[in-house]
DNA sequence: TCAAAGTGTTGCCCTAGAGCAATACTTTTA
DNA sequence: TAAAAGTATTGCTCTAGGGCAACACTTTGA
């Protein structure tokens, strides 16, 4: 198996109980892709075609908002599948940009295979399920984290749940993630 | 076929190609009950351990934080399933409480039956992606909210995509569902 | 290798929204 | 049907966090 399917390879086997000479039927529906620092994957207001796997880097998921702040909606690290799925979905324009935020390596499945792979590989049709659960939980947590949580304790939420955030991003990028400004985290920071 | 699972049949019939009698096979696991005006579901702090379609009322999923605070995070009304998602996927302790705000009719179906039905009934697996979709794009739609959009614009917002909740709830519903007092809701009100 | 662009920190002032208190009104319950 | 409890509105004051400007520091790239 060549080496690009190995982290993938281990991610749904995590998920569920899968053969290998199965995963190898399937596995060249992921086309590998190479990104630069912050290239562009998809644009605001285009059509997401596609779903991605992070084997290397890091990709971040925001939108642009009217009044010109950007908004961060969600980190894809080593190990993790990111989307527009709002727009890969429905088809319509997407509301965020898909960039790579260090040099990355990916794994880019189109849309048409990946659902069609959802239908009829059950594995896949539970590892998505279990995607969908878990960002789901993830997102929820986070309403109720801007809902009723100040900036600050938000600040040591995400220092307890997502270390690498703080440590591997720059300030500008956490503080787009918490909703604030970096000059309001600059000085959080040293309230900790 | 009994009143009470119509709606259910209509809410999937909507979402797959549904053979009446093959639903009929398996819609006994729904159990009809009726709760009273601010009954409580799930208390936080509990263990949720099913999942709730509702045909008539409306309940409301809320969290009361640290400082006492309410904060809601969904409402169900008509047509519509919801559960602590979080707690019956990890079976660990809710952090929400499941009320019903008005006098309602529900279908609860239990954890158990409820993932026997999305493992063996195809339509039901099928629904269940979607509604887990659809929550997610939501969910996600609701943090770009919190993040980027002043308390005006949240509630203009919720005037466009959910008018139903400004008119059928009381105003501190609505407040803790925007993330404001009732106090700023009132005083914004007079600013549309 | 040195200019140019981006990043982090801090002082100063400003604004959105919170919190409390007072009052009016409506709903629930006994 | 009256008392009690909850809901809505508004004035006043306070605070968390925003936005600008200035400066230091680091990274990028011709």
């Amino acid at each position: 198996m060549k080496d690009k399917y190995e982290k993938l390879y281990d991610y749904l086997q995590r998920k569920t109980q899968l053969e290998k000479d199965v995963f190898l039927n399937y596995c060249h529906y992921f086309k590998p892709k190479t990104l630069k620092r912050n290239e562009i994957l998809l644009h605001q207001n285009t059509v997401c075609t596609f779903n991605i796997f992070v084997n290397k880097g890091c990709l971040r998921f925001y939108s642009h908002s009217e009044e010109g702040k950007e908004l961060t909606r969600y980190f894809a690290f080593e190990n993790k599948f990111g989307t527009s799925l709002t727009s890969l979905i429905s088809q319509a324009p997407s509301n965020e940009n898909i960039q790579a935020i260090e040099k990355s390596e990916v794994l880019i499945i189109s849309r048409n295979d990946f659902y069609h792979l959802v239908k009829t590989i059950p594995e896949i049709n539970f590892a998505y399920r279990d995607i969908l659960e878990m960002a789901y939980i993830t997102t929820t947590k986070r309403i109720y984290n801007f809902q009723g949580e100040s900036a600050l304790d938000r600040l040591r939420w995400l220092m307890r749940n997502q270390p690498l955030i703080l440590t591997r991003l720059s300030n500008k990028m956490v503080a787009s993630y918490l909703g604030i400004t970096p000059y309001t985290l600059s000085r959080l920071k040293t309230e900790l």
